[in-house]
DNA sequence: CTAGGCTTGGCAACCGATTGACAAAATTTG
DNA sequence: CAAATTTTGTCAATCGGTTGCCAAGCCTAG
């Protein structure tokens, strides 16, 4: 029987192991482990002894070694439809800071708006991390029940039955848009929408009918549109045919894309026309006028979605609420609103 | 001395292993590992049984467990100063694009600006990672060489002794925008400088100030200034002491900060003034009148870049030259740019 | 002073894949 | 038809941690 259980600990990634902790500390290496991931479990003057060994070889912890027994991996996926949609930025940046905070990395993953790249990806990445953030997913329901059975999965601005999400109650900044216009004398009132398999769309749509409703205002409905620039451009002809003189536009983008075409057209924004836009993008205070917009607590609903994550990682999934949407949306009032046309 | 050397293999991850497929197909697991990892190391029957069963358990390597023994991860890095900043979005695409062809996923990390951020990031990071690509760093030299001693590591827009880099030639870009300048009669122009220790910012100055003798027009540099909104705006009151006609940005941000500080001083743009950015980031066609900018291959940089670390990866680090910048910058003429006041 | 309980640290078995060394089987060659 | 050679598959060690179990050491109490 060999006393000799010192492992050379061969250095592959170049970094210290628990195996040169343990030799320079002068104990065993399953006490180098219980010291820095069981505090309590060893004595303290031990645990100071290893600390400071640990300290000055610099040691990191391999993750991949710690996930193989353990199977946690301290990684989340967020996964998105379009890293370059300026939506997601403050998503991503709320999301990362919460998972930094409590010692999880990020990985971002994007589907390129392609459900079948996305299924690949999160096939190949779905082993390597703790929980999934799915924010703008071009999956149908199944698939995201089926992901949501193998790891923690949280939604972002959608609902889907059976599946944790976060998601911003509108109805403040749909009320308060409406409002803004009909105390600036806008009486007929379009919504340019979106796609027209958009959820999100389909539930402002209703949101703001409720809130023309109550404020005595007209509104139409036009669209669908692409939920580009190009969408709001090409849908200028129609809604000067019909004849509003106030816009709400399915999103920032869409706005923008109204608000080009229409001082293209000649006509002046906000005195011709006024127009809202929804997300306050990146970008939505350079044109002139300053976009008006509803905006959404975006980067706080990253850091709920994270937190909400967390939560279900910990205890039991059980008693973490299904939905969470304490979020409210408000309206931005820059420039691009005014008083209506006599 | 037992025979019994099938582990249960416990499915902690739910996932299927090889020890399932051997099982399945009646041989070594170790067997499995070859069939899957080396062709033609098996004989071609046992192999095709082999994926057979692999396939039919639905079997997806466990990352983890192969990077322990082998320290590969097929996990690259990508370490930018922030996120939201709209120049980083088609680097992240492009390196994105590249990545997932052969097989490799994106950590995309962000810094926030912050240098001791960015170390405990990538001190963390670093052991999970097959190499790593810095983008906007706030890292001195002697970091970035450290990490290249531990893992391949290229540069973007940046240049530091013995360390690889992806940099666009950015004579074309910034030779077109002098020229253009000159040709509509600009005789006296701003450079609006940067940050004081930008390296980029240094670069361009002086490429400016070639194209300028050249050209025959005087070039001054007011700066430095934050690259932001606010620090263009800022500049504003500096640049109309000047006496100039023409001013090129640091960047867009800055640009568009100047444009709207300058608009709402009653200035037109551009009849009174006009001005270039760089970079050609999201939104810079936003604004009114849209921002001519010297537009950069930033997608193109992120592909590139990234096959470039694949090489490194792939064969002897040496044989990889240690620049690239095969790919050019260009002016992209839009409407902030007009006739010289007379 | 000794018995019982609680701490503390060590041993060794794993997690799932890879790989060098070797033996068995198949093939070619003399 | 036996020997030499090549092919094919198995064994077992290993990567770097984690953790159940156990034994030695310590303290307190009777």
């Amino acid at each position: 029987m060999p006393t000799k259980t010192q492992k050379p600990a061969k250095q592959l990634t170049g970094a210290a192991t628990i195996y040169d902790i343990a030799e320079l500390a002068g104990v065993n290496p399953s006490t180098v482990s219980r010291a820095l991931t069981t505090p309590g479990r060893i004595s303290a003057k031990t645990e100071a002894k290893i600390r400071a060994a640990a300290k000055e070889l610099n040691y990191v912890v391999n993750p991949f070694a710690r996930a193989l027994p353990t199977g946690r991996t301290k990684t989340i996926a967020l996964m998105m439809a379009d890293i370059t949609n300026p939506v997601f930025f403050s998503v991503i940046r709320g999301a990362g800071e919460v998972a930094a905070e409590h010692g999880y990395v990020l990985l971002n993953a994007e589907s390129q708006e392609s459900s079948s790249d996305e299924e690949t990806i999160l096939q190949r990445v779905l082993p390597t991390v703790d929980a999934v953030l799915l924010v703008t997913t071009r999956l149908p329901d199944e698939d995201i029940q089926r992901i949501n059975e193998l790891k923690p999965t949280v939604l972002v601005n959608q609902t889907v039955p059976g599946v944790h999400d976060v998601v911003p109650d509108f109805e403040p900044g749909t009320t308060e848009a409406i409002q803004h216009l009909a105390a600036l004398g806008h009486k007929n009132i379009a919504f340019l929408g979106g796609p027209i398999t958009s959820w999100m769309g389909k539930l402002r749509w209703e949101l703001f009918m409720k809130a023309a409703l109550k404020e005595k205002v007209s509104i139409v409905e036009i669209g669908p549109n692409p939920p580009t620039l190009q969408g709001g451009n090409d849908a200028l002809d129609r809604v000067l045919a019909s004849g509003v003189t106030a816009v709400i536009a399915y999103n920032d983008l869409v706005a923008i894309g109204l608000l080009r075409a229409a001082q293209a057209r000649g006509l002046k924004v906000p005195q011709d026309l006024s127009i809202i836009g929804i997300d306050n993008i990146f970008g939505s205070d350079f044109t002139n006028p300053a976009l008006t917009t509803i905006q959404l607590p975006l980067k706080q609903l990253g850091r709920d979605a994270i937190t909400m994550l967390l939560e279900l990682l910990d205890k039991d999934r059980e008693d973490v609420p299904l939905h969470r949407s304490e979020l409210k949306t408000s309206l931005l009032v820059r420039e691009s609103t005014g008083k209506a046309k006599a």
